[in-house]
Order: structure tokens, then C-alpha cells, then sequence
DNA sequence: GGCGATGTGGAACAGATGTTATACAACCTC
DNA sequence: GAGGTTGTATAACATCTGTTCCACATCGCC
């Protein structure tokens, strides 16, 4: 049934089904047959929308990140409260975030020795960097390069808790993350 | 020429090359012939000293880690100068440092959908927060249980500037992690 | 209504990789 | 000094995986 098939809507189910497979079990798991199949295809579709295993993997990670920005938008909210939902959705607190970060370790494991994937993390990471200094400037806790500066201690706080909660989940419910988020914070303030 | 070699000593050659090809080219570059012809040998004489590959990576994670630990008795400092270079220590800053964290990152996506190396990757981390709760408690800083959550945080900054360190090395050298760690927990005593 | 383009499935291919088996060499012990 | 043990190299094996190829179905378009 071709030309009925929106591409891009394709590629993303797609590159969800290689998110899911590459959470649960890793990036070994995540062949080739066993993305398609998770996705309800053959191979065959597969190549037909990457030309690689590298390219697939590449878009499934930049596909989880435009999943995370997207949640960013939470409009009518004050500066602070927006920088304080920004940092909490750097958080495994959910079955979502959960995933992009299994997709982001994955990745950057896969990155080691690939110059492109290292850049795409790298970037990804400054554009992370870029957005909390934005907040940060506009609460007026800092501003211009005082704001970046703590924008990267905001992120390596929030980073820190979820790469603990990441690995000790039973440890780290939900709430603990948010507490040791918070008491973090407070601190830096 | 068996019976000279020393049989943990040859096993830490293979697990150092292991490590080496990790960190340079990530896990799938290390493959059993690579790794034994980086310790100058075959795949006949490492599948001698490790069943599996998996018990290679599992072999290779503990021996970084246990590099890293033997480098924690810094006897003669007081507890304030040991606590802050235990979490100096987690920092790449140097290329022991950098290959343990690569090593580390490695494993842990690995460990995915790996119960066993879940477990050891869990461990690890939290008999690095036991060390580092009671170099707290030592300092006076934190008591009991309030130390373990000081403990938490004081990890939680190390890592977070870690990971930010690890895929942008251009932005961040070691002098400036340093600076950002200090910042950090200067601002949480 | 035929034709080309687009999606899809399935099979086949080639290469790599973990693993196993075998043969040989060096050492210790008796 | 013979025998057994340990370490090493080499080769072979079986499997898996990314990739390629081809046939077929479905659609828009002239």
C-alpha cells in the first residue's frame, strides 16, 4: 500500500520500535529483523527508510531527543517553574525518560570511535546547555556567561541523580529523584 | 612457556587490553582477537584464562574498578582532603580516569537486559557511596543516614560534571573540572 | 486502462565473530 | 629423564547479522 504511507510517520515508528527494543535489552539486541518485526515490518521497509544500521541507530537517538524537546513547551509557566521542569525531565521518572536515557547510554557507548555519533551527543549536549542558560538568564539567577556556568552545574545535578537512579531504579522511585533534584538545587540557589 | 606466567598477572594484561580497545574504539571494536593480539597473544590463550566474552567484560569492568580503588589510600591526608580527591578521582581527567569511564559506559550498556552485569554495575556504585559516606561522616560534615544522602549528592555533582567532561572533552579541561567540582561542593557544606 | 513509481516481503549472500577442537612446546615433579 | 600438566597457536565450525537483491502488490497519473 504505498503512497498511502506518510514517510516521516513511518520513520518514527520505526525508530520507537528500535528505542523500545534498545531499552529493554540493549543495543545488541536491537537487529536489524528484530526492530522491523518489533515495528510490524521485514526488513525489507527497514532499508527502504535507513540505509544503515548506523543511520537508523543515529535517528533513533536524535528521534528520543526531539521526543524530550517537545515536552519543553510548557507555556504559560514563570521562568523558574519552566528551568525547574526542564531539569526534573532530565529525570528517569517515567517509562519514557526512562527510554531516551537507555537510548542516550547506548548511543554514546556506540559513539566511542565514531566521530559523527560523538558530534551528535556533543551537540545535543549544548543545545541542552543553551536552553537551561536561556531559563537561567531569564529567572535572573545569572545572566550571560554566569548563566551558562549554571546551566552546566544545574545539568550536572540533575544529570548526577539520574545517572544513580538510572542503574539502582528499586533505590531510586520516582520522589527520591525529585528530593535529591530539589535539595540540589536549593543548595545552588 | 607455562608455569613462568603468573596467572592473575596475565589475566590483567588481557582485561588492561580489553580496557584500551574499549575506550578507543568501544566494546564492539574489542573483539577475542583483537583483545588478544593487543596483549600480544591469540584467542587460543584467552578463551584459556576467560570462558566466555562475557566474563571478559565482567572481568575487565572489576579490574578498572579495582584500579581505581587502589588509588583511593591516600594515607596521611585528613578526612576533608581524602573525600574531595575520592571525588576528584571521579572525574576523567586523565587517561586511567577517561578509560575506566569509558569502560564503564561500555558495561553499563552492556548491562542492559544483562541481570548479572546490572547487579555488578548496582554494586559498585553503591559500595563507592558507602566509601564516600563514611569519608563524610569522618569529616563531621554528616552523620548516619544524613551522611549516606551527602554522600548521594556529593556523587551525584562529581558524576554530573563527569558525564558533561566525557563527550566534550574540548570544552572541558581538567583544570575546569575541577573548578566546576569545587563550585559545586562548596556550595553544598 | 496501462505504466511507472513506491512499499513491502522474503530469500540469499558475504563477512565477521564467539566458540571449540587439536597439535605442539615448555615447564614441574617424581 | 619420562610423564603429566599448563600455556599457546592455529585452524575449523557454526551462527548471527548487516546488507543486497528480486519479485510482487498497490497506488497515482496520463
Amino acid at each position: 500500500m504505498p503512497r498511502f504511507v506518510d514517510v516521516d510517520e513511518r520513520r518514527i515508528e520505526l525508530t520507537d520500535a528500535a528505542a523500545r527494543l534498545i531499552a529493554r535489552a540493549g543495543l545488541g539486541a536491537a537487529t536489524m529483523r528484530d526492530v522491523a518485526a518489533e515495528a510490524g515490518l521485514t526488513t525489507g521497509s527497514l532499508t527502504h527508510y535507513f540505509a544503515d544500521k548506523r543511520e537508523l541507530l543515529l535517528c533513533t537517538f536524535q528521534a528520543s531527543l526531539a521526543g524530550r524537546r517537545s515536552q519543553r513547551s510548557a507555556r504559560g509557566l514563570d521562568a523558574h517553574s519552566q528551568l525547574r521542569a526542564t531539569l526534573e525531565g532530565a529525570l528517569p521518572v517515567d517509562d519514557e525518560r526512562r527510554r531516551h536515557w537507555m537510548v542516550t547510554v547506548a548511543f554514546c557507548a556506540q559513539a566511542t570511535g565514531d566521530a559523527e555519533l560523538a558530534d551528535a551527543q556533543r551537540d545535543a549536549y549544548r543545545e541542552f546547555r543553551g536552553h537551561v542558560a536561556n531559563l537561567v538568564e531569564r529567572t535572573g539567577i545569572a545572566q550571560r556567561d554566569g548563566a551558562i556556568q549554571m546551566a552546566e552545574r544545574f545539568i550536572a545535578v540533575a544529570d548526577g541523580v539520574a545517572i544513580q537512579a538510572l542503574f539502582d531504579p528499586e533505590s531510586w522511585p520516582a520522589e527520591r529523584q525529585l528530593r535529591a533534584l530539589d535539595d540540589l538545587l536549593s543548595a545552588l540557589v
